[in-house]
DNA sequence: CGGGGGCTTGAGGCCACTCAACGATAGTGG
DNA sequence: CCACTATCGTTGAGTGGCCTCAAGCCCCCG
């Protein structure tokens, strides 16, 4: 019923050495970069939490996984955002490339160790948890409380203001990862983005359905409930 | 449809004079404490952010409404539990009380203070943050993907690990927050409830259905999907 | 004793899911 | 270059789980 194929993983590097270890020049934090294929995972839930990522380029989904394959997507992370950032020794989801994906790697202990002498270090790490936290409270409402094409909308909305260029918002993921993200199945996220594409409220553009143009946001976010 | 009336809200203290400033001895933080009645609030939602709170008895439902009414509970908060702790400037849920419920009250400002001086302090803020982002977390793949069985059966063994006595599993809220966390209706987490003491995992006890036994943990575990 | 709030239970309805078919695209190999 | 295949997305038909609406019970309290 719930069963799902999960994803071919190829292995990710255990060591700084594997990984060619180009540090930057920041002194505080130790920096090399990876890259990884599209459907790849890059950490597992469980595994040790030894190192904390940005994104350079691409686009990364963290989820948990019930027994039975059903998958909640917690967050997407795009490029310049930070991921990875655990408190206690383990990581809390699983990591993957949403598409071919490079990231700057960030020693865990480093991190710590910075923490431990900067302040504002410190401050910074706790002001990033703290807008981790905020996005999913804002996402427990939605999954709650929110009807299939509130979520499609807030969704869109999101996307739009976070990586729009030229007016056009070209989604990395498939429908199979905004479902999953929205507690949907794909089937609905079609059906809710056709609805919006009749209602004139945006365009499809390109030949994947990925390419969105939104033609109005105003009307697009009367689809949407405001807190 | 989704109409539900608001709370009846009496005034929270303003000042810490109002409060009795009954400070602790404690040289980091200023304390002082206070006693909320049943369904009242204690902040709302983007009000500014001076206090922080910790429980001495009763309980605290901290929840964020759409604009019809609707309501998604993203946590309740027992006694020990700290709430009301932010980044930003503004609060962002409403904190009601559920019960009788008595507070300490901690300013903001000493907190902050105290964080920057100590860094074993900040740490346990950061600590703290990233256990409610662990939280909103596991609370997400609730909402997204849990049944409404599994959705009880959860919330009852993470009730029963954070407040059961002897044996007795004594809920304090009502059945409108237990659906309003679980993004159910009432009529459904009762038909819920009412499965799992046919099936013989739980029992009524009292007169009120609010106190619970649950006779058989790992029976009860099995209807819920460990990650 | 009447009224109100909380909870349960039943009947019916609807929104999202399931199952299925189909089109489009991209990659593969002959 | 053209099957052939696999993947992704859309759309339709039908189902089902949860919601809605309603009635009734119990407890509490004036």
């Amino acid at each position: 019923m719930f069963v799902r194929i999960t994803a071919d993983r190829t292995r990710r590097p255990n060591s700084l050495a594997e990984l060619g270890m180009t540090s930057g020049s920041n002194p505080i934090v130790s920096l090399s970069e990876f890259t990884y294929k599209r459907g790849t995972e890059i950490y597992g839930e469980k595994e040790p939490a030894d190192y904390v990522y940005q994104i350079r380029t691409g686009a990364v989904r963290t989820y948990k996984l019930l027994s039975d394959g059903r998958r909640q997507i917690g967050a997407f992370h795009l490029v310049g955002d930070i991921f990875g950032l655990e408190n206690g020794r383990e990581h809390r989801f699983t990591a993957e490339a949403v598409v071919v994906t490079t990231v700057r790697l960030i020693r865990r202990q480093s991190l710590e160790a910075a923490a431990d002498s900067d302040g504002v270090f410190a401050r910074n790490l706790l002001s990033m948890t703290t807008s981790y936290l905020e996005h999913a409270e804002n996402h427990m409402l939605l999954l709650g409380r929110k009807t299939a094409l509130e979520r499609v909308v807030t969704f869109l909305l999101e996307m739009d203001k976070r990586l729009t260029a030229a007016g056009v918002t070209v989604l990395p993921m498939y429908r199979r990862d905004i479902a999953d993200y929205l507690g949907l199945t794909i089937e609905t996220v079609s059906r809710a983005l056709s609805r919006l594409h009749e209602a004139g409220v945006l365009d499809f553009i390109g030949k994947t359905q990925r390419e969105i143009i939104i033609r109005d946001r105003l009307r697009l976010a009367a689809f949407d409930f405001p807190a």
